[in-house]
RNA sequence: GCACCUGUAGCUCAGCUGGAUAGAGCGUUGGCUUGCGGAGCCAAAGGCCAGAGGUUCGAAUCCUCUCAGGUGCACCA
């Protein structure tokens, strides 16, 4: 029977060489699997519970370029599991205590003249997003070069554990620091809006904290952590990975510790048979190090545990950053050039096209390396971009939209396929495996390089074929209707909107 | 110093669980294209896959070393 299945989908066996044998597929085989590809449901996450973490930006501070590649890349791996068969959620670990808002409200406190929260309704809306970024850099300039301001800040560090430990709600202070803060998640949401993605969750570092610092005390007690001149450490050397702070000697967290908390509370919330957690390469070994520490008391959690890195974001042409000064390149500002960039381009402004063009940039290349961002290139309308994919689905919708909605009689007797429409079906009909791919190793790029390639193949296809009025045109709707749909299932994968028309 | 990452065409990158002649885009050069959205198509030039060893019938791919660039190494995040 296998044998019988086989030889009506192999056209010809042929020797090709030494140690190669060519086996072709029968016309009809390639086609049918071509009209499978677009709907083709993969089980790689089938009925798992997945925590997907990216982005995780810092309230208090500036989204910088880092968070939009990341936001793109964890929104478009999101995607993938979801369309594995997995339920995904997406959850966002950001900072609302620690050192860097000790530093800001230090600066908010200087700046507005004292712990006065109705002057705080002198910032615009508009502006309060950047103005708190200001206060970041003059807080952080200050804690190094003045050592008065340095003792303050520290204080007000632990002001700020101190609100979350009592609830308080009422003190100037307290009300200052709430305010600011809501005012950072509501720059955050209103960015992933305009992205497009979404987070199920945010978990504060002031939640994690608590939950972390108990389960390190728990530990130990049982000798997974130990103390150290005061300070509350891993030590790593016995696994090849070096020591970290977890609590430190005034007692208070360290990010250390809120990442412990953050496992426990995401195992809490979901008991997730995958968690994934998306962030620069800059915290490999950090990372080891926290893991090492969770796997000596729930080696579980770490078993279903992946940590996706990536590298940085960078402006060809290179400009000199330095976070301290506060230059460094802001999403916002990756955004505006790619705005700028596509309006010289096609004298137009186009929200979708310009996000389009930034999401595809930073999802066709491989996750790992740094990234080099050319927004000219990124919206460019020739070659490897989104636009231009964006471009050739509305093209082919628009052959569609001229046509009567193709039929396609099966099992005809003979049925074969011209050279040229059968390298367009093969081309769909690899779209499954390439979809498979992307998730077994959560590598969008995958998608991005097939996509490219599939329209290409089929550009030389039309470029040579008529479809409307060929006696042909019944199966080559078809193929193009497939073309269509594949683009716009593959661009949909990415984060990365369709539209008919252009 | 130790650890990790990266090194493929002028530029930006695919290819890396080993397999046939290493592929794209941009740029350069030369053609095609009165037509379903020509934003395309065809072709040329351009490579010691950083270098050297090793494993293998076979290496861009695996191992070792060297070189170059980047990142990280206790109370920051």
């Amino acid at each position: 029977p296998l044998f019988e299945a086989l030889s009506m989908q192999v056209a010809e066996i042929t020797i090709a060489g030494p140690g190669f044998i060519n086996i072709r597929l029968s016309d009809q085989t390639i086609f049918d699997q071509a009209l499978a590809a677009p709907s083709t449901k993969l089980q790689t996450f089938a009925g798992q519970t997945v925590v997907s973490e990216y982005s995780d930006p810092n309230p208090f501070k500036v989204l910088h370029a880092g968070h939009l590649y990341t936001s793109v890349v964890g929104d478009a791996i999101s995607r993938l599991i979801q369309a594995a068969g997995g339920e995904v959620h997406a959850v966002n670990f950001g900072g609302d205590v620690g050192l860097h808002v000790g530093k800001t409200m230090w600066a908010i406190v200087q700046d507005v003249g004292g712990e006065k929260p109705e002057l705080l309704q002198n910032i615009a809306p508009a502006e309060r997003a950047e103005w708190m970024a200001k206060k970041y850099v003059v807080g952080t300039q200050a804690y190094e070069t003045d050592e008065q301001a340095k003792t303050q800040i520290i204080e007000l560090n632990k002001r700020v554990y101190q609100v979350h430990a009592e609830g308080d709600t009422d003190t100037p202070f307290a009300q200052m620091y709430w305010t600011c803060r809501q005012w950072s998640y509501d720059y955050f949401n209103e960015f992933y809006a305009r992205l497009g993605t979404a987070f199920e969750k945010y978990y504060p570092e002031s939640q994690t904290a608590p939950i972390g610092v108990a389960t390190v005390k728990e530990q130990l007690a049982k000798g997974v952590y130990q103390e150290s001149d005061g300070a509350i450490v891993f030590v790593g050397e016995p696994y090849g990975l070096h020591t970290r702070v977890f609590i430190n000697s005034a007692g208070l967290p360290t990010y250390e510790a809120k990442d412990v908390g953050l496992m426990m509370a995401k195992w809490h919330d979901y008991h997730f048979d995958k968690s994934i957690i998306i962030t620069g390469n800059d915290i490999i070994e950090y990372m080891k190090v926290v893991l090492k520490s969770i796997e000596q008391f729930a080696p579980e959690f770490v078993q279903r545990t992946t940590h996706l890195t990536h590298g940085q974001v960078k402006l060809e042409g290179g400009v000199k950053m330095s976070s301290r000064k506060g230059n460094f390149l802001r999403a916002v500002d990756v955004l505006d050039a790619a705005a700028k960039a596509n309006k010289q381009a096609t004298g137009r402004d186009d929200e979708q096209a310009v996000l389009g063009a930034v999401k595809y940039a930073f999802l066709k290349q491989r996750i790992g390396p740094d990234i080099i961002y050319n927004p000219e290139e990124s919206v460019s309308l020739e070659g490897n971009s989104g636009p231009y994919l964006m471009y050739a689905h509305a093209r082919a919708r628009s052959i569609l939209a001229k046509a009567a909605s193709p039929e396609y009689m099966a099992g005809d007797e003979g049925f074969e396929l011209q050279p040229l429409e059968r390298s367009l079906a093969r081309d769909i009909a690899r779209y499954p495996q390439v979809v498979q791919k992307a998730v077994t190793d959560l590598m969008p790029h995958h998608i991005c390089t097939y996509l490219y390639e599939l329209a290409q193949t089929f550009n030389r296809f039309y470029e040579k074929n008529r479809v409307i009025g060929d006696p042909r045109e019944a199966q080559r709707l078809v193929l193009v209707a497939l073309y269509a749909d594949v683009l716009k299932d593959g661009l949909q994968l990415l984060g990365i909107v369709a539209p008919n028309r252009l």
